[in-house]
DNA sequence: ATGAAAGCGCTAACAA
DNA sequence: TTGTTAGCGCTTTCAT
C-alpha cells in the first residue's frame, strides 16, 4: 500500500503538501496540485483512515444500538439510517443488545474505545434508570435516543407520541362497538411502553369502560412472543379485539388466532398493531396499525447526530413526530 | 482520556512495561504488574484501539456485505454472525448493497481503507463475473463467500446445495399429484439462483412432465416482489402449486393469493419456499420450505474467517451444507 | 506557496 | 526483568 511519503517522494514535494492537496487546502499552487493528484492516481494511493483518525480522534463512524435485527421495525430503521450516513460519508456500525444490560455496556465501552463519533440508541431502558450512564456517554460523544423522551438529559431524542397513537386506535375500536378489549403490552417498564399503555387505559376510561374487562398480556418484541401471548390470553377469556403495542407482536398474535384457533379476523377477533412495518400491509388480513414515519425518524436522528458531531454548536433537541392511524382489514 | 504514558509515569515504569502488562507478556515482575494494573484502574485507562491498529494494521473487525436488512434470512444470518464475532472479540460491520455494484465497490474500497481484517460477502453476482475483483480483494484480506461456490477462487465459501433442495421439494409436490407447477425464480443470473432453478427443471423432466406446462415468473428478494410475481402469474394461468426460491418471496406470493384472490392454500394452490426463516413457521398457513441451517452457516463462515485472519496457515475451503425439507400446511 | 519537525498512542527490536 | 528508541501514516504548527 502506498503511503503519503511515497506520493511525496515520487511527486518531489513534501508530505505536508500532499496532505494539503488531500484536504483541499487553498494554499497549494495549481501546478503542484496537478502533479500531486497525478501521482496519487498513478500510485493508487488512498489515505489511511486509521492514521487520520489517530490525529483527529474522529473516525467518521457512529454506532447504532438496537435490541435485535429480526424485528422489521429495526430493519427498516437501519435501512434509512445507513442511507443518510452514506450520504454524509459516515459508516454506521450496528450492534444488537438483546436488551441485555451487560452486553449493552460492553458494546458501549468497546465502541468508545474504537472512537466512534457518536451513538444512536434504541434501547429499552428508562432514561431515569440510566440517567447517569447516558450523561457519562454524552459527555464524550453526541448521543441520539430513539423512541424515548430525553427527560432533561443532554442528548437529542426522536420519537412519536405513543400515548396518542394507542389512544386513537383504542378509541376507534371502541367506537366500532368493541367492548371486550384484549391488550398485549410490551415487556419491560420503559417510558415508550408506559406511554403507549397509558394511551390505552385513558381511552378505555374516557369511554366509560372498565379496565377489569380487559384481558392484559405481555410479550417481548418478537413474533413468537405475540403468538404465545395470544395463546395465554385465549386460555383466560375471549376478547372481541386485541390491541398490540407493536406490529411484530400483533402479527404473531394473528398467526396464533388463524393457525391454532382457526378464527376469522376481524369477524371473531379484530387485531391492531403499532409501527406500520412493511409486512403489516401484506399480512392476511392486512393489519390495522399506527404508522411511525420510520424514514423520517431515521433521517432526522442520523442527520442531527452528524450535525452535532461536526459542529459542537448545534444544540440537542427533542423531535416529536405525529403517529397516524392506518385502518386496514384486520379491524374492518 | 488517560494514555499509556500517563499510566507509565504514575506507576513509575516505562510505557513498554505497561504495554507488556496490557498484552499479558510473561516478562513482567509480579509486583510491577500489580502496580501497573492498579494504576490502570485508578486512571480508568483503556488502551486506544486506533493506536494499536495503527501499528498492527489489524482492527479486530470485519465487514459483512448483504443485499438488504429487511429480508429475514439476512437478519437471522447477521444475528448469528454477530454472536460468533463477539465470542472472539471481533466487531462485525454490516453494510447493505441493494445489489448495486457501484455501491458495493464503494463500500469495499472504504472498508479496506478502514482496515477491516476480512470480508463476508452475501452478494448476488456470479463469481466468474467478479473473479478478478474478488481475487484482488482476497489478496489483501481473507474473504468468505456465502450462498455461492468459490469456483476455484482463493476464498472460502459456505452454502447449501440449492439444486438438491429445490429438486427435492419439486419432486415431493409432483408426487403429491401436482402437474401444473408455477415457479418464481429469483432475479439475476447468479449461480445460487441458477442452481435452484436447475433443481426445479431437472425434477420436472425426471418426472416426465413438460416445462411448457410451467408458469415461470421472476421476483427480487422482497415480499412485495413475490406479491407482484404471483399477480402476474395468475393473470396468465392457474397453477396448482407455486414454488418460490426464497421464503420471503413465497410469503409475498401467499399474501397475494389470500388477500387479493381470496384463494385457499393449499386447497386451491399450494406454495413452497426456501430458507426456513423464522417467519415461515408462523405464516397462515405455515409455509413448506427447504431449511438452510442458518445458524451453522453463520457460525462456520465467521469462525473460519477469523481463523484465517489470525492464522495465515489456515486454508480456504468449501463448506457445503445439506438442505432439509420442512413440510408444513401450505402444501398439505 | 512550501517544508521541517513534532506528535497522536501504541508496539516491538534491541540493549542493558 | 525493564527501558530506550524508532516508527506506523497522517496532520499541524511554525518557519521560510
Amino acid at each position: 500500500m502506498a503511503t503519503i511519503v511515497d506520493v511525496a517522494n515520487k511527486a518531489g514535494v513534501s508530505r505536508t503538501t500532499v496532505s494539503r492537496v488531500l484536504n483541499k487546502s487553498p494554499l497549494v499552487n495549481e501546478k503542484t496540485r496537478k502533479i500531486v493528484l497525478d501521482t496519487i492516481k498513478k500510485l493508487e494511493y488512498t489515505p489511511s483512515i486509521l492514521a487520520r483518525s489517530m490525529r483527529s480522534l474522529k473516525t467518521k463512524s457512529f454506532a447504532v444500538l438496537i435490541p435485535e435485527f429480526t424485528n422489521l421495525y429495526y430493519s427498516e430503521l437501519l435501512k434509512y439510517i445507513e442511507i443518510e450516513a452514506r450520504k454524509k460519508g459516515y459508516l454506521a456500525v450496528v450492534c444488537t443488545t438483546e436488551i441485555d444490560p451487560e452486553r449493552e455496556r460492553e458494546y458501549v465501552t468497546q465502541l468508545l474505545r474504537r472512537n466512534v463519533d457518536g451513538f444512536i440508541f434504541c434501547w429499552y431502558r428508562s432514561a431515569s434508570e440510566y440517567r447517569h450512564y447516558l450523561k457519562h456517554i454524552a459527555k464524550k460523544v453526541p448521543v441520539v435516543l430513539l423512541d424515548q423522551p430525553a427527560e432533561g438529559l443532554p442528548i437529542t431524542s426522536v420519537y412519536t407520541d405513543g400515548f396518542k397513537g394507542i389512544n386513537d386506535i383504542t378509541t376507534y375500536l371502541i367506537q366500532k362497538g368493541h367492548r371486550k378489549l384484549g391488550v398485549i403490552k410490551n415487556l419491560g417498564i420503559f417510558p415508550v411502553n408506559q406511554n403507549r399503555f397509558r394511551g390505552f387505559l385513558t381511552a378505555v376510561e374516557e369511554n366509560g369502560l372498565r379496565i377489569e374487562e380487559c384481558l392484559v398480556e405481555e410479550a417481548d418484541y418478537s413474533m413468537e412472543g405475540g403468538y404465545d401471548a395470544a395463546r395465554r390470553m385465549l386460555e383466560r377469556g375471549f376478547p372481541t379485539a386485541i390491541i398490540a403495542m407493536d406490529d411484530t407482536v400483533a402479527i404473531g398474535a394473528m398467526e396464533y388466532l388463524l393457525n391454532e384457533k382457526k378464527l376469522s379476523i376481524p369477524k371473531d377477533i379484530a387485531v391492531s398493531g403499532y409501527d406500520n412495518i412493511g409486512l403489516s400491509r401484506l399480512t392476511s388480513p392486512p393489519l390495522t396499525t399506527v404508522s411511525q414515519p420510520i424514514e423520517i425518524i431515521a433521517a432526522e436522528a442520523t442527520s442531527h447526530l452528524i450535525n452535532r458531531i461536526e459542529n459542537k454548536n448545534v444544540k440537542n433537541k427533542e423531535i416529536v413526530l405525529p403517529p397516524e392511524l392506518k385502518i386496514r382489514a384486520s379491524t374492518e
